[in-house]
DNA sequence: ATATATCATAAGCTAAATCTTATGGTAACA
DNA sequence: TGTTACCATAAGATTTAGCTTATGATATAT
């Protein structure tokens, strides 16, 4: 069976007058072009739809039928078109983000804002490793990823949009803690707790150490940011982390950041995408959003770059 | 927005394969009529629906609704042929019937036979009187009607499927429930419990005492059959009444047929249908079979026309 | 009986749909 | 780096859809 959209709105209109010339009248058409409709979509059928008994017309039992299919199909398109505006208007639509571990705390910050202004969107946030992200970006699994400097040869397309302060952290207990000035001598005679081999943080960590010549020496490695951070809580060494994972261990004073020589070292937060990949109008706004929100939302923060006086 | 079927179909079918050679393959086509076909898509929806990052296709949140739309909306056209096939077989389907009010009890006995037959098919059946039936005829509301002879100027087609014999009732405790033969003299002396003016029922025991010169004499009339039988059954008079609905009260011996000369009088039951009704499937394949059937049923019904000796 | 309303049919025109073949461009892969 | 796989685009041919006007047929109403 063949049918056509036009036999059957011109069906539906017929069904619903059970008259010709008044549907034609309500499609702007010729009576004659809804007969035609009409014995088009009954060839179609193989069976008669409409009978006429006197001046009368009537629907047949397949007719009913007809005129039900007729009607939730054209319900279903209207339904169809209003989504489509929807998500082209962004009143509707799903975002799909991934975000490194340690950017996952202002991020949230950053949605929740977001999604005051949104209120429609829906929102998936993955919050994995680095490699994972990458694999997302490679599937197509994600609209946008937020993470640290992306590494080369991914066909990625990706731009800073806030800055991302490493600091030196340590116990409050530790001895460099009570100094107003510590110098990169002393930060490297300490051990360090670090992130795992091929993390950003710990890249970026262990550059600063050779350009000045010294030794990055670390106890521990682990790939758990909160338990670097646990780690320093306890004492186990120092540890350089990105300001914006600490709020809450400065707030309860369990880590202080140390005044060192040269820190803080400043990195960069992307935004990461596919290249060639068209964002969907949700993702296209929230990429604007950040670029321009960002740096406000982290005043906001309200965390100082080094221990209170 | 104006789709085709064909579109959607195509659509369909990339969005399955994600691949538009592949599709076009299925659908027996040339690649690029596929990739013209969601082009169209594309441009009747005013947004991508598949995007291309690198070699791999994907569908983008709108092609994902219009995947959606297009698969409901094909499943739903398989489901109408389905539905028109078992109509057409039988499989499937309503049949409305209305009964004169008189012919109940044989046309229930004519329906379970043929319910079993044709168990998949609904039957709506509305028992009622005889301006009533006329009235479902006019308005096309039921398939066919099962009455006496109806009247004329109606636009009816009918035909006679089955003897209706009237036969005259009395409690069994009547003086001529007791007589051999009853002669017609004898019964004109008698008053009458009848149905109202303009039933088919009284009008054919008037003509019969007309045409024989009695006088037809009643005492009470009524519109419910039941109603006469019962004042009948209590003494209030003789009765004449159609074999049919006397099941009941020759079993329970509540009524005594009397074997007048004259008597039976055979009328008939009509199936009557509105002059140019194209009946459907299954309400033709009914008037075939109670034209078949109806004699048969009666022979079982086991009722003596005349009173036991 | 005549007029009116309504649907069916025929003829003819136009625009749109749909397909094919040929060819061009690009990403992946060896 | 060349090859392969795959989609896009162009050009052209054919068919089909869809419409209108004119006219015919029929049932109802006057």
């Amino acid at each position: 069976m063949n049918l056509t959209f036009r036999q059957l709105k011109v069906f539906e209109a017929v069904a619903r007058n059970l008259n010709y010339t008044n549907a034609a009248k309500e499609l702007h058409l010729s009576q004659p072009a809804v007969s035609m409709q009409i014995k088009q979509l009954e060839e179609q059928a193989s069976t008669p739809l409409i009978e006429k008994l006197g001046k009368k017309l009537y629907l047949t039992e397949v007719g009913l039928e007809m005129q039900s299919y007729a009607r939730s199909t054209m319900q279903q398109l209207v339904d169809l078109e209003e989504t489509i505006t929807q998500i082209k208007s962004m009143e509707r639509g799903h975002l799909k983000l991934a975000v490194a571990s340690t950017a996952n705390h202002f991020v949230i910050r950053l949605l929740a804002r977001f999604s005051k202004v949104y209120p429609k969107i829906s929102i998936s946030l993955d919050v994995t490793n680095r490699s994972s992200l990458l694999e997302l970006l490679e599937k197509n699994e994600c609209d946008l990823v937020i993470m640290g400097r992306p590494p080369q040869g991914h066909n990625l397309q990706y731009a800073p949009f806030l800055e991302n302060p490493l600091v030196v952290v340590s116990s409050p207990t530790h001895f460099l803690a009570k100094k107003e000035h510590v110098s990169l001598q002393e930060l490297a005679n300490e051990e360090f707790v670090a992130r795992e081999q091929g993390s950003g943080t710990r890249g970026a960590a262990k550059r600063f150490f050779t350009e000045h010549e010294l030794d990055f020496k670390t106890k521990m490695d682990m790939s758990n940011n909160r338990a670097i951070k646990h780690a320093a809580e306890e004492g186990l060494g120092l540890a350089i982390v990105s300001v914006h994972t600490l709020e809450l261990e400065l707030k309860a004073k369990t880590l202080t950041i140390l005044n060192v020589e040269g820190f803080p070292i400043f990195r960069h937060w992307y935004v990461v995408q596919r290249e060639g990949k068209r964002l969907s109008p949700i993702a296209m706004v929230f990429n604007d959003y950040i670029m321009q929100e960002a740096d406000r939302l982290i005043e906001d923060f309200d965390i100082p770059l080094f221990k209170s006086p």
